[in-house]
DNA sequence: CTTAGCACTCACTTTCCCAGACTGCTAGCG
DNA sequence: CGCTAGCAGTCTGGGAAAGTGAGTGCTAAG
């Protein structure tokens, strides 16, 4: 075991440089970078064979890795991190893109869904990579109305609508025959009280609470259904994750290989492990991107991608998050500026259409 | 150009079996099969020379190929389209898939959202391929409520219920301020006259009927929102396309090649295209699986894939269609069966939860 | 009509070899 | 003391050459 190098902050100014070159043209090329390319390609004033003695020095410390003996270095996850962290210029969108993205969110309707949907198709489209968005949680939208519709004597439609449209309707069965203007009365109470509350407040006690002074009282098993009803929008175990653009993961070489194509595919189908990642990289009111690098994703057979992940709102409630997963030899820069702009203009047209 | 050979039924009892076998042989091995393979696996009474004439005519008339002079045979899209229509023996689950089958379809809840999406899951699951699903119609649902829910004074939210759950809401903005008794004599007049019919009745003309009657009248502009929110909950034109189980391709020989995978899964993004064919697949009223192999699909690239399709019900109204798309050697009979099977616990599960 | 035998074809695999791309090291220079 | 030119060494990737084997079509005889 070799004595450990020092890592961290210093690098000097020329080591920096040149992980900032390699890395930037790993990132262009897919191939290993020599010595020479980089004195051709890049002005650094200096030799090959300065270039090599700091490129041996910058793999010692691990920030970059040979692939075998006589090919040229490849940035390792401490190099990307280094660049992502400290070396990267920060990218913002060319206007006339930023524009068009615009543009096209206007496409999309005034349903939620549809929005969610547009967004996840723009967001792998410009990436050209996986985007993975999870669909908006229930239980952070505000309660906003509740139906209770009469079917027939011994079976009533509930309808719960939040600020976001209709969150969930639930067949109730009540043990007794019940009537319309009953189950108006009861609505309008719990509409009085409720209306305004996150979703995940309504349980059990909020509902009985809200029907205590109803007269006549309704009848347990009408009550019970609605708290089922409740409980059965809140759910946040299940949440829907969307999913666009396999296709262009074909593009990258790195992928070239089916095993690993299996693997991020099989993550894909399997969504709860994936889920749990995106959530992870979101620290809670973060709104810049969070970016996880290769191993860092602590996911087996995927070290070769990274990650790169942001909430976004409705109003002022984080409702979900969008993601784009691609090779870890992605534009970071790039993909972090898209990713901004698109949970921007998702987050804007949610709470455009919010119900008053 | 060679004289033109006889096609069609005239294989004698030989020939059939020859194909059949072939057929077989070739799903089962993705390997051209030859004619020593034959004489050893199977046991036909004659020699290879005998199968090798056999073989020459088949090829001749059009029902094999081969691949280059020094291989085995394959089947063409004749050869496999006589199989499927003529020779196959038909398949039926057995019992205990069957089984599972459906307890796995009762773990989704009753929304019909949870339960098509696991009908997907599902079929891309037991067929190891990919499975496309349309989602269900909404024109072709029955009507069954109607709510008019007053958000503000110029904010009304229409919340339109079919018999198969919520199919649309939408915001309203009136030119007037609107109270709610007069949202809720319009609501009942209008459940009045169009409880029963089908979305695809509910135009201008039905809205403004059953409104007719009204005192006092409505304002115009409310009424045309109304007749918005209709004409939006029925297009046809946009209807969701469900995927599930892309990795399963990987698997197959004949997806190992990025060309042939790249073009699937654009299809997959494209969806318009695919969505045609699909519909296509269906001869109206069919309740068969309809199977379409290679050519037959009409579609560039993907001349290696065949679809097998068939239509899923709510009630007595269709709804939509389950396929499975994969490689050209496919088990035919068993992916008829097994999609057979799932559209009728599909079909069975969908009339379950249908409101009264 | 069937079959044994044979010559022929052609894809696939293995082996081998070479060119090329890099590196690390050493020794000399400013 | 850092920088550089030069050189030897290493490894990959591609391409040619050669051998292997599966499979065919044809012919002639039963």
């Amino acid at each position: 075991m070799p004595e450990s190098l020092p890592r961290g902050p210093e690098l000097d100014k020329r080591k920096a440089y040149i992980l900032t070159t390699i890395v930037y043209e790993y990132i262009a090329t897919a191939e290993p970078v020599g010595s020479a390319t980089l004195t051709q390609k890049y002005n650094l004033g200096v030799s090959s064979a300065t270039i090599r003695n700091e490129m041996a020095e910058l793999e010692a410390r691990g920030y970059l890795v040979q692939p075998h003996t006589s090919a040229g270095r490849v940035p390792s996850d401490t190099g990307y991190r280094t660049y992502v962290d400290r070396l990267m210029p920060t990218e913002s969108l060319a206007s006339e893109e930023s524009d068009r993205l615009r543009i096209e969110f206007a496409r999309a309707g005034r349903a939620i869904d549809e929005i969610v949907e547009q967004a996840t198709r723009l967001l792998s489209q410009y990436s050209q990579n996986l985007a993975v968005v999870v669909a908006p949680s229930r239980d952070r939208q505000t309660f906003r109305h509740l139906q209770l519709i009469w079917l027939a004597d011994r079976s009533v439609l509930m309808v719960a609508v939040t600020t976001a449209g209709v969150a969930e309707q639930h067949v109730i069965e009540p043990l007794v025959d019940v009537d319309p203007d009953e189950l108006t009365r009861a609505s309008n109470a719990l509409n009085r009280s409720l209306s305004g509350k996150l979703l995940a407040e309504l349980d059990r006690a909020a509902v009985a609470d809200a029907l205590a002074e109803t007269e006549p009282p309704l009848h347990a098993s009408l009550i019970d259904g609605i708290i089922a009803g409740f409980a059965h929008a809140r759910r946040p175990e299940e949440r829907r994750i969307l999913f666009g653009g396999a296709q262009h993961l074909l593009d990258q070489p790195e992928f070239r290989d089916f095993k690993k194509l299996r693997s991020i595919l099989d993550l894909v189908e399997e969504q709860r492990t994936l889920y749990n990642v995106v959530l992870d990289s979101i620290e809670r009111g973060e709104s810049t991107p969070s970016v996880r690098i290769g191993g860092e994703l602590e996911l087996e057979d995927v070290s070769e991608c990274s990650l790169v992940a942001i909430p976004y709102r409705m109003g002022d409630r984080s409702l979900g998050v969008l993601a784009i997963l691609g090779a870890r030899r992605m534009p970071y820069g790039r993909m972090m500026a898209l990713i901004a702009a698109t949970a921007d203009n998702l987050s804007q047209h949610l709470t455009d259409v919010e119900l008053p």
